[in-house]
DNA sequence: CTCGCTTAACTGGTATGGTAGTATGGTTAT
DNA sequence: ATAACCATACTACCATACCAGTTAAGCGAG
């Protein structure tokens, strides 16, 4: 997070995105806490454009403000990240089933251009560049319906999910099988199957899920102690057969 | 929007709320420039938290701010409207076909209070009033599913229906026919019928698509001079045979 | 040593001042 | 008369100053 900000634009966001990257990477870990000031010291500005950054943190969900007391990275709230997953899940498998609908052709070439994009990063074991290649896949998808305008709502609720990913990227769900998913979703809207690319979409959207309770319980530390909301366990069973390793 | 701020409390959020009421109530037309200077004065309060009330109205898509020009209100989209209301769709629909599964019979039991106040409204005539418990009930709903944390997203992205909705409060959907929308969608999930209860709340949050090209058309000052987005069309196509008017 | 109170050093929220950039209206040159 | 220009009066944004409330440490009494 050395990167230095650029004077000649808004301040508040680029503090926002350095911010944002910084928790989501576990850069900055929950309990820590966030001093107007020093960050602010830190960047050369001041504590106002630093300020409405906590702000967007805190509405994203990844900050908690106390006011008078102080502004804290919060842990990991396995309830918070499913419910975020839960809308994640509600809009892009309807952006997935209205893409079979009214994409075009010129999309779909964008997106399978993504897709061997991905598959050579995973050659290249490169997970960072992955993760870069995995949101350019959903939000080019978005704007395929015409949703532009939706994927900043998709994106706030994604930080919740992102700083999972990052802390299970040592171990994740193999590239290749996450890459193979979304060759799936992508063939299934080229054949305009809404059935089948919204339930490809939901599959992908629930791999979460398999890790989630397991890196709860290795990393105490840094989650909430809570639980999976209803939605989430039926969610999560509904899939539990279906992709097993092969023995 | 005479109603003064509470200076013991944050006065951002404050400010944010009444201006947004405004905005939505047409109270401010599209194309008004809303002055920190000016505002802040009315309240009494300092161009700052006014300034962040701008940025979250900003963010909700309600007001645009141009850097050192101005902060205009935002002509009314339908390409926004569309899209809010396929997000809004996408969440809901998810919402009631999961509360089939995890809703609690109390959870019902308030949705039916709901729409019991809610023909009571209607009875008076209560436009207003029967908004607001429009608004709790979708809210309920959300909660009743454990997505709580979920609802801010759906409100933010309300924000753009909300204004059409106001707009179209003389000659609206027929309260009643709403009001028997929220029925049916409580009765299936009361009947565990996740496919029904989708299909209901699907059908629900597409009547104002039955009204939005007319407004546009009957109000060309308040619109901005876009078309609706080709999710938008399917959508309407979709329903515009099942709900007819009886003959 | 322990408990309770005072106080000083923080915090976030608000107010105010300064700066750079944009629209506008009056003035001047053509 | 018209068009180009410049002064002025705005704007949003950032920096700085101030305030109220919280925290925690230090001191004194028991």
């Amino acid at each position: 997070m050395r990167n230095e900000v650029d004077p000649s634009a808004a301040i508040a966001p680029q503090i926002y995105r350095l911010l944002r990257q910084a928790i989501v990477t576990l850069e900055y870990l929950p309990g820590q806490r966030l001093s107007e000031q020093e960050i602010g010291a830190r960047f050369g500005v001041s504590r106002q454009p630093v300020r409405e950054a906590f702000i967007k943190l805190s509405e994203a969900g990844l900050v908690r403000i106390l006011p008078q007391r102080g502004t804290f990275v919060v842990r990991i709230s396995m309830r918070d990240v499913a419910n975020a997953r839960f809308v994640r899940e509600a809009v892009e498998v309807a952006v997935a089933t209205t893409a079979c609908s009214v994409a075009p052709p010129e999309a779909l070439d964008r997106l399978n251009e993504l897709i061997a994009l991905q598959r050579e990063a995973a050659a290249n074991d490169d997970q960072r560049l992955f993760l870069r290649y995995d949101e350019a896949f959903h939000r080019t998808l978005a704007e395929a319906v015409e949703c532009a305008s939706a994927w900043p709502f998709i994106e706030d609720v994604k930080a919740q999910m992102d700083r999972v990913r990052y802390l299970s990227l040592p171990a994740a769900s193999p590239m290749s099988r996450l890459i193979d998913q979304h060759a799936e979703i992508v063939r299934a809207i080229a054949q305009r199957d809404a059935r089948r690319a919204g339930d490809a979409m939901r599959l992908h959207l629930r791999e979460i899920l398999n890790s989630l309770p397991r890196l709860a319980a290795a990393h105490p530390d840094l989650f909430e102690d809570d639980e999976l909301p209803a939605h989430a366990r039926e969610a999560a069973n509904a899939t539990s057969g279906r992709d097993v390793a092969p023995a």
